[in-house]
DNA sequence: CGACCGATCGTCT
DNA sequence: GACGATCGGTCGA
């Protein structure tokens, strides 16, 4: 399943909340990789009105709240029971970007719109009002429009705040497109 | 540029 | 009652 979260990279996430389409290509995603994974919100098994979600079959999202401020959203991929979920850390913009600043509460487009998971998730509309809704729907669907990244592109690291999670801290499970403005962490090629 | 810190609340113990 | 799968502002160099 931690394959998917590279594999996911290129691919679009698409809202339409409010009749009002916005559209980004994934461009950083995380995997978590199941009950064994400590840094899991699901590990070892644990069930709770929250994480059911994650145990729904693939195809649905799971959001959370996190910090008490940001919405997080998870992309559930395992079968019933067992579950996976690929978190979307950042987005790179392509469609209703007006939208998305004004989601965002900002004036001036930047890389910051749907950088890191928090951001990208405000700018596409999703909440935790979402968590469970299918990812087929009318109002928020994956799609593929055929483009990928060169596998030079992609690269794998730790995954982010999760230090907790001990031994599982330091496993590959991020991952991203290099040099992509979007891509959260120390902001690379910010200069023209 | 890097380091630090405050915001803010649902969830689980 | 403690603690985050974060963000953005501020401070000092």
């Amino acid at each position: 399943m931690v394959e998917l979260a590279q594999a996911l990279l290129g691919k679009l996430v698409v809202t339409k909340f409010e009749g009002i389409p916005t559209m980004g290509r994934i461009v950083e995603t995380e995997a978590y990789n199941g009950i064994a994974d400590k840094a899991s919100h699901a590990y070892g098994g644990r069930r709770t009105a929250r994480t059911e979600v994650m145990y729904s079959p693939g195809g649905v999202a799971y959001v959370y709240l996190c910090y008490g401020m940001h919405h997080l959203f998870n992309i559930v991929t395992g079968k019933r029971d067992v579950p996976h979920a690929v978190l979307i850390r950042a987005l790179e913009p392509l469609e209703g970007i007006e939208k998305m600043l004004q989601r965002r509460n900002k004036t001036q487009l930047d890389f910051s719109l749907t950088k890191g998971p928090g951001s990208a998730a405000q700018a596409m509309g999703i909440g935790t009002f979402h968590s469970g809704m299918s990812l087929q729907s009318s109002e928020m669907y994956l799609a593929d429009d055929g483009f990928t990244f060169s596998h030079d592109a992609l690269i794998a690291t730790p995954r982010i705040g999760v230090d907790y999670a001990q031994e599982d801290a330091l496993l590959p499970y991020r991952f991203l497109v290099k040099a992509n403005p979007y891509v959260s962490g120390k902001s690379q090629q910010n200069r023209g």
